[in-house]
DNA sequence: TTTTCCATGTAACTCGTTACATGATTTC
DNA sequence: GAAATCATGTAACGAGTTACATGGAAAA
């Protein structure tokens, strides 16, 4: 239901085609949510059948093809009310990302553990440097486009946690 | 395959039946994975046809019906090892539970969020509580029963991550 | 005796991904 | 002329959940 929650959270600003909402996830959002090219259209379709987005045929000038542009319906608009209460409202019990996979990392041997660490180590610095630069830009803009300002505050603290928990890990190896 | 992971590395240490898997995912691991009881019967019926697990009828005394254990195969092993190094290896993008639904707090209106943040807040410093307990619990006893010793430090650093974002982002209300 | 725990399963469903196919347009 | 980007879709699959059904044993 998450991308469900992401879409109509875009759409609520005015009605987007499918490659610009994927746009948006990549470019503006800083890249975190992952959502696969065809889920969009995938998403799209079903909440077309849903009634909580209606499409419209757009045509453009030059020649192009016409596109099919969503907006948000009144029904949508209570969908994403109710999806985001839902979601701040569900704490119970959820894990993180690695948390398996810590679960058992006594079954590796040190050494690779090590390189995975360091591996982890590296490749968190990169997401977070990386962050750090968007948030940056995004927010020496004048407008803001997407309504988010917490959502770096919010990823920057989750990613620094395992960048320390591994800093951590290794330093006791 | 995160569900496979889990109990493919539970297995490891010797035959079990579903029941009981769950019983160590909820009992000693600390409640975080929440895996659905359907799951793992549905999960084992799987793996089995995979012939990364066989199945074995142990009978009961005391006119208990059979159960049916299942311990792993060589390949449930290797197949073990493939995926604890794949999710030691990804990295790429990955979000955390409430990120989408802080993208779009501004939706909430200012007397909501505080009411959810409270929420939250009082939620994790409960789940923190309880894991100090029962990492104490398991610590302090001579042989830990699962191979996990840190599961409880990374889980216990982003809960912790969690309550200290929800506690700046309340203050600055 | 009623509730809780032990113990297993299954059918229908939802969410989302992968991998593919298509084709125009723009930039190098 | 080639490569990248724009733009949309779809079929097959995978993982997992929900909700249900079953039934015995132990404890309150």
């Amino acid at each position: 239901m998450s991308v469900r929650l992401l879409m109509l959270g875009l759409l609520r600003n005015g009605p987007l085609h499918g490659y610009e909402i994927k746009r948006i996830i990549e470019t503006e959002m800083g890249d975190w949510a992952n959502v696969a090219a065809g889920s969009i259209y995938f998403a799209l379709d079903k909440m077309a059948a849903d009634a909580l987005i209606e499409e419209k045929e757009v045509s453009q000038d030059g020649g192009r093809p016409a596109r099919t542009i969503y907006g948000i319906t009144a029904a949508g608009r209570a969908e994403f009310e109710r999806l985001l209460r839902e979601t701040w409202g569900s704490i119970d019990r959820q894990s993180f990302p690695l948390d398996i996979g810590v679960a058992f990392m006594e079954c590796l041997s040190r050494e690779e553990l090590r390189s995975f660490l360091e591996a982890r180590e590296r490749a968190l610095t990169g997401i977070l440097s990386g962050l750090k630069e968007h948030r940056k830009e995004v927010e020496g803009s004048p407008e803001v486009p997407v309504q988010a300002r917490f959502i770096f505050s919010h990823h920057h603290c989750h990613l620094q946690a395992e960048l320390d928990w591994t800093r951590e890990v290794l330093g006791s190896l």
